[in-house]
DNA sequence: TATGGCATCTCACAATATGAAACAAGGAGG
DNA sequence: CCTCCTTGTTTCATATTGTGAGATGCCATA
């Protein structure tokens, strides 16, 4: 019963027994505790019977794991594997991670390595500081791009109907009384972020965070990933951003570099770009 | 044709869709190069149209990309959100890195951190120095146990019947001349290992790589990780071995103290250990 | 010993995945 | 310009394959 549960767009090729392994597992990532068998089931509305034996298979190849002699399910390393092969090919993330460390030092904020997949930000790498407040995010997290730093660094850069067809799928949802709704003013804001260089996250996803992002740039000047610093609203105050900007700004300008950009100094150079328009 | 492609164990479920949706998974991981559908097909014995119908539904949940319009296929990032998750309860990662890092900066050589798991060593971290000889690992990656100083630490403190076991069913290849192949061999030097805290591989598994790995232990005195440094043979010589021991094995105490173990101190400690061989 | 929660197994049924073959879309080369 | 070849996409009749009700087994706790 509830046969075709989401996933919305109609597509022409289904694989039944595929889509609900997949379930499964999109079930054991989403939740905190190990569920059980039952509870699985329950959960994903299928009958014990199947569910079973899709995690023993699933347990074959390591997918799942279960807790130890009983206990419930969780994902199995195998999973850990795999997804390091995926981002293998974007090795981004480890020559990144010097410049990340780098901001943290001279920000003494947690920094933030994002890519934009499928219209979010990809969270590839996190540094953080050695005591900071919590900032609640973690490596291999989706963010929604339309409300953070990262996010806005990215979007700014995109061909006008790329970002308006990733505004109409993933819409423009309200996570606190700042965040940005429409899309009038979501491209206003990105253009202030092509004149500045970089993107602010004004508390826009959660209450007392803000967060300052830049863009990185690869080779061929396209704009391939973002990193920002994000912090507690006391510390990032109104008359800081500025000069912790500028520091974003310089990293991301250095990690660009190391990615092979020979930017004609040009958008953003921090100094005396602002004047023109920086155009779309 | 070729129905049951390895996998071996004969085990009482099967779900062939599954099994061949994975298989499709493993190739993506095992090839650097991005397949084309038609290659894929081939390598693993199956129709166009069922790899096709797969691919489209594995790309439908981000498991799957292709190369932009046209070219090969490869693993999604989807993989990297559910495998970081994975990886997120074993908050090892996180909390290990200063360390790894720590050890770097005092050795000069790469730093790993691993784990057993299914016996092998998957590697969950690394820090690699600023300039330094490349060392074939990657985050990720499984290394044979009985051949590696990570491994090695770690089956050093596994109740004897599971190391048979792991013995008897993952054999002892040999990688290259200095690989111990036999069970004996193996075991003496395990026993090395809990006398002098330490596990070496010396060029066990690379002809010019040698590494030096300590047991890191957790709340409850159990043996969760290792740490290692890894380099080639004329930085890692005989005679700086056990200097470099002592600050591996200091650095996977301050680890475990972090994770909660009041060791008594106990085996290796530090001081005044390498009076004796430092073997092997 | 009873009870309940959970995992595992069996089996008859038909829904589901399968793969042959036809079609479409490019690209390369004559 | 046309043909040939490679790769991807679609369709459809077929029986292989996955399905789920229910029975059984297992191990706790009461």
């Amino acid at each position: 019963m509830t046969k075709g549960r989401g996933k919305g767009r109609g597509s022409p090729y289904r694989v039944q027994v595929l889509e609900r392994a997949l379930a499964i597992l999109e079930t054991l990532a989403g939740n905190e505790s190990e569920p059980t068998l039952i509870e699985l089931s329950e959960r994903l509305g299928l009958h014990k019977s199947t569910v079973h034996r899709l995690l023993v298979v699933l347990e074959q190849y390591r997918l799942v794991e279960r807790n130890q002699q009983g206990g419930g399910y969780r994902l199995g390393l195998k999973l850990f594997e795999l997804g390091s092969k995926a981002v293998a090919r974007l090795d981004l993330r480890e020559r990144a991670r010097p410049y990340l460390e780098q901001l943290v030092y001279e920000t003494g904020e947690t920094a933030h390595l994002c890519i934009l997949d499928h219209g979010e930000a990809l969270c590839l790498e996190k540094v953080e500081p050695p005591r900071s407040v919590r900032v609640p995010t973690n490596i291999g997290q989706r963010h929604p791009a339309h409300c953070t730093a990262v996010g806005k660094a990215l979007l700014a850069f995109l061909p006008e109907p790329k970002l308006d067809d990733l505004i109409k799928r993933q819409g423009l949802r309200a996570y606190t009384r700042n965040t940005i709704t429409t899309p009038a003013q979501l491209k206003e804001d990105l253009e202030r972020v092509r004149q500045l260089g970089y993107a602010v996250d004004n508390e826009e996803v959660e209450e007392w965070l803000r967060c300052i992002g830049a863009p990185v740039r690869d080779y061929s000047g396209e704009v391939v990933a973002s990193i920002s610093i994000a912090g507690p609203n006391f510390r990032l105050t109104d008359d800081k951003i500025p000069m912790l900007a500028k520091v974003v700004i310089e990293t991301a300008d250095q990690l660009s570099a190391e990615l092979g950009y020979r930017g004609a100094s040009s958008q953003a150079g921090v100094g005396e770009v602002s004047q023109g328009q920086v155009g779309l």
